[in-house]
DNA sequence: AGCACGCCGACT
DNA sequence: GTCGGCGTGCTC
């Protein structure tokens, strides 16, 4: 009598064995799909992880009721991934499951529907298929010269760092590495951030790849998922995979390279729900378990990355050439502390800014103007000076609490009492700041009634043609002026836009985060990027109350090094990555106060084991979903300490607190490498 | 995650 | 007397 182990795609520890009826036994292996039954009703797709001859020790162990494929659908070294995932991230095999496979969580009736419809379509697919001609075009020299240090580097590291200003055709690069690899007849898969994800990418690669490309998109329909998935599986996949995060889950048989673009991304992290990996890092484990080189793109490294290319753990190539030698912008700074005093600004706009506007318009040229804006995350600063509070321990910006009148620190918890006077400049006065991104285009159309306006923010991009659209509209120049969140600065080609305006600077600066400057200045020199491109130098109104700080000046004078210099100290002194490895851990209960009990409990017996290391609880700014409320507690590991050792410790302490009786109601999550 | 079981209030 | 509220605890 055989019995299979299967992950049901339920947030369960562990797997759950079935009898295997005799006409299976000669089929079934690890990695196949079986239907199952599960409690009195439920019937789930579950995933075969081992075949087996020992009896479990359960009272009733239920038949499986069909096997779906003979071949399995998920590769030995997909499932080792899997087990990676599961294990680094903390959370279980079936999470993990769900997110790898599309549509599993279909009833196994309508899946065969679906399966059926796929096969229909495969059928036309492959009617279109036409002949593998390649044009590439030629590199720069600066950009042959890149590519040769990448594949020199590549000889002595399995990851490189392409570490290239924007405009410096990173993508042209990319293109004929992929090309060299599909030739020796590798596989290539390519990440890009979600948001970065075009129609203008796409076409560009499908022009060089036709139809050895899929694409792997998240707002692609279950169907066409499944799709790219099962040709991934078939005996002709697809040789260059573009795609997002979830890309890394697709079976590969040959993978030669990954490519990570826009590496800094902190769209790679997945938030909610688990498993809560980070696609760069974990492409960085696939690529390793076939023995395969990772590139890694960007114009503004990860501290991550560039700490271990320094280290010579990952090659590096630089590119400082930007493309056809355009100009980078240059970038003013607009003093708001000054133009506020003196009275020269009109709601967010100072009158420098409002007068390039003017004259872009009246040259028929296009405007960006970009405002980040996070409704929670209100801090409050000087009104004279631009102080701004922060935590002594955590070295991020406190937020402010207006129901309290306190300050807090979301990372230790604590609470500060409101200052009575500004301690940089003695004055009393505080300002609690905001500004959206539909308040400035009200004041946009108040100022330039005449001018055509675009908003570009998570409310007018839901769906993948909103974004495209209003991406489309700018770009013909249906609207003078683009008004958006960090969403205008991701990858965009404008020929026509002269000036950039940044409204608030600081309100990225004092994000309640220890990455907040690394952050401030990944995305300013995007936004910066965004200006001029093709005929001239384009230019930047920077507008900060921190004209003089160290970080606006890196930022001005594209003084990466610099920053990252300064912020490294920062970094090691607080006990912040790359020098350790954070983890939050995450409580949540309907009832407060409960919570706050067993939040303190939890976080004491870690403390017991981690000391110093551990911080909190804190509540977070959003400290309620639904009818759950949360609390967060921060870890902070040495690096080179065994994570199976932390995770062994955390599940133990995990299991302690929900035995309590006290403790019911009570879920526990992780966040391994936080954003 | 579901679904059933179970122990308390409004109703025929 | 029962119907049904949703809190708690299994599900191989």
């Amino acid at each position: 009598m055989l019995f299979a182990d299967v992950i049901l795609p339920l947030p369960l520890h562990d797997t759950f064995t079935y009898e295997v009826p005799p006409e299976m036994e000669s089929d079934i292996k690890r990695g196949c799909r079986v239907v199952v039954p599960f409690g009195t009703k439920k019937i789930y797709t579950a995933i075969v992880m081992k075949v087996h001859g020992e009896r479990p020790d359960f009272d009733v162990i239920k038949p499986i009721k069909e096997l779906l494929e003979t071949t399995p659908i998920a590769t030995e070294k997909q499932l080792q991934f899997w087990e990676w995932i599961s294990k680094y991230y903390i959370c279980s095999m079936g999470d993990v499951y769900k997110a790898a496979i599309p549509g599993s969580l279909k009833p196994k009736d309508e899946q065969a529907i679906r399966e059926k419809n796929r096969r229909r379509k495969n059928i036309l697919g492959d009617a279109f298929l036409s002949d593998d001609i390649t044009c590439l075009s030629p590199l720069s020299e600066a950009q042959g010269k890149a590519y040769d240090e990448i594949c020199t580097s590549f000889e002595t590291h399995k990851t490189t760092l392409l570490h290239g200003v924007t405009s410096s055709g990173k993508t042209e690069i990319y293109i004929h590495l992929i090309d060299k690899y599909l030739k020796e007849g590798k596989q290539v898969l390519y990440l890009l951030p979600e948001i970065a994800l075009t129609t203008q990418i796409t076409e560009r690669l499908e022009r060089v790849f036709h139809d050895r490309m899929g694409v792997y998109h998240s707002k692609f329909t279950d169907a066409q998922r499944v799709a790219v998935y099962q040709k991934q599986l078939s005996d002709e996949p697809f040789q260059l995979i573009l795609g997002v995060r979830s890309s890394v889950f697709l079976p590969f048989n040959n993978l030669g390279l990954v490519i990570v673009d826009e590496e800094h991304e902190t769209s790679y992290k997945q938030q909610d729900p688990a498993p809560r990996y980070h696609a760069r890092n974990a492409a960085l484990v696939l690529a390793n378990m076939f023995g395969a080189h990772t590139l890694l793109g960007t114009a503004t490294p990860s501290f991550e990355v560039y700490h271990a290319a320094r280290k010579d753990r990952y090659g590096y190539v630089q590119l400082n050439q930007r493309y056809k030698d355009i100009q980078l912008p240059t970038i003013q700074i607009v003093d708001l502390k000054e133009a506020r005093s003196k009275r020269k600004m009109k709601g967010a706009f100072s009158f420098e800014l409002i007068d390039a506007i003017r004259e872009a318009l009246e040259n028929k040229e296009q405007v960006i103007l970009f405002q980040n804006r996070r409704g929670y995350s209100n801090f409050i600063e000087c009104k004279n000076c631009g102080w701004v509070p922060r935590c002594e321990h955590c070295d991020v910006s406190l937020t402010y609490h207006k129901k309290t009148d306190q300050l807090t620190c979301h990372y230790c918890g604590y609470t500060y009492k409101l200052p009575e006077k500004c301690p940089a400049c003695e004055e009393k006065h505080f300002a609690n700041k905001g500004l959206g991104t539909e308040k400035v285009e009200d004041q946009i159309k108040d100022i330039f009634p005449e001018a055509t306006t675009l908003r570009m923010d998570l409310d007018t991009t839901r769906s993948r043609t909103s974004y495209e659209n209003i991406i489309n509209e700018f770009a013909d120049h249906k609207a003078d002026i683009l008004i958006g969140t960090q969403m205008v600065t991701k990858g965009l080609d404008f020929d026509n836009v002269s000036i950039v305006g940044i409204l608030d600077a600081d309100h990225l600066l004092h994000q309640p985060d220890f990455r907040s400057y690394e952050r401030t200045f990944h995305t300013l020199s995007q936004v910066a990027g965004r200006a001029g491109r093709k005929h001239r130098q384009g230019k930047v109104f920077l507008q900060t109350r921190n004209a003089d700080s160290d970080i606006i000046q890196q930022i001005v004078n594209n003084d990466y090094w610099g920053m990252f210099f300064q912020q490294m100290t920062e970094r090691k002194d607080f006990h912040y990555p790359p020098f350790y490895r954070l983890i939050d851990v995450y409580l949540r209960h309907r009832d407060n106060q409960l919570l706050g009990h067993l939040a303190d409990d939890m976080a004491e017996r870690l403390r017991n084991v981690f000391g110093n290391r551990v911080l909190g609880p804190d509540c977070p700014p959003v400290s309620r979903i639904q009818s759950l409320y949360i609390r967060k507690i921060m870890i902070k590991i040495e690096h080179g300490a065994s994570i199976e050792k932390v995770r062994n410790v955390l599940t133990a302490i995990q299991n302690q607190m929900l035995e309590q009786t006290v403790a019911h109601g009570l879920t526990i999550h992780y966040d391994v490498d936080p954003m």
